[in-house]
DNA sequence: CAGTATCCTATTAGATACTG
DNA sequence: CAGTATCTAATAGGATACTG
C-alpha cells in the first residue's frame, strides 16, 4: 500500500528558516526589498527576472503569512499596493548576506562568472534606509 | 507554444548557496555530519528520520559533486563506505548555525515546540572534533 | 495596476524491489 | 552493507487568459 507523504512533524529550526527564505524566489524577493525599500507590485516584478504573476503572487502570500513582508494597499484608482520588509524580514537580511559571501568564494569556480555580475544580490553595495 | 523551462542563466551567489545546502535534506545531512564526524552510510541513514535510500543516495551524490561531502570507500566484504564533511562543507556549518539561531527566535510561535526538541540540529551543543 | 484562474510541466520526494 | 532501478505521488514553477 502506498503511504501518503509524511508530515513535516517536529520541525527543526533549520527547516523553518529554509522554508521561510529558501527556495528559488523568496530569497530574491527579500534581497530586492532590502535594497530598494518599499516597492509597488509592478516594480518589484520588474526587479525579479523572469517571474510570472502567478509565482510572484504565491511567494508574496507566503512571505506575508510568515511575517517577512508587509503589504500595504491604497484605496485608489488605479490600485496601488506596496510591499516592504517587516522587522522580522529585515532580520534575515544578514543571513542572506552571509550566504552571499560564502557563495562568492566558490561562485566563480562553478559558473565562471564574477560575483559582481549579480547586481540584484550585491550586498557589497550600500543598503538604502 | 509552450516554452521549456528557463535556464538558471546568470546565477547569483545566493542561489548557488541555497542550491548547495538548502532543500529539505542537504542541510540535515551537513548538520548530522558536523556533529557526528565521520559516519558510515547505514548510521547516517539512521540519524536522518524517514529518509529513503533513493533520496539519501541522491542527495549525497549532489553534496559530493558540490565538494561538501567526502566519500571514502574501503575495499572490504561487507562493503564499508564512510562520509564526512570536506573543508568546504565545514565552512557552511556556521551559516546553518546562524539560520538555526534566527529560526529559534520564531520557532515556538509557529510550531509550539521548543527549539530544544530538535536535537539533530542543536548547535548549542559542543561540536565534536 | 495588481493581481486570479486555469491548466500544464519540471523537479523533488517516497515506496518497493532488487543487486554486487 | 551500501547502494541502484523503477515506479508513483506531491509540489513548485511556468504559460496564458482574464478581472475588479
Amino acid at each position: 500500500m502506498y503511504q501518503a507523504k509524511l508530515e513535516k512533524d517536529i520541525r527543526c529550526p533549520l527547516e523553518y528558516g529554509l522554508d521561510v527564505f529558501g527556495g528559488r524566489w523568496k530569497s530574491r524577493i527579500i534581497c530586492v526589498l532590502a535594497h530598494q525599500g518599499t516597492l509597488r507590485y509592478g516594480i518589484l516584478k520588474g526587479e525579479m527576472t523572469n517571474i510570472t504573476d502567478a509565482v510572484l503572487a504565491q511567494n508574496l502570500k507566503e512571505l506575508i503569512a510568515d511575517g517577512i513582508v508587509r503589504r500595504t494597499s491604497f484605496d485608489e484608482i488605479p490600485p496601488r499596493v506596496e510591499y516592504n520588509l517587516t522587522e522580522k524580514g529585515e532580520s534575515v537580511v544578514p543571513i542572506l548576506q552571509t550566504i552571499c559571501r560564502w557563495s562568492g568564494a566558490y561562485h566563480r569556480e562553478i559558473s565562471g562568472l564574477s560575483i559582481a555580475q549579480c547586481r540584484k544580490c550585491d550586498y557589497t553595495a550600500e543598503k538604502r534606509s
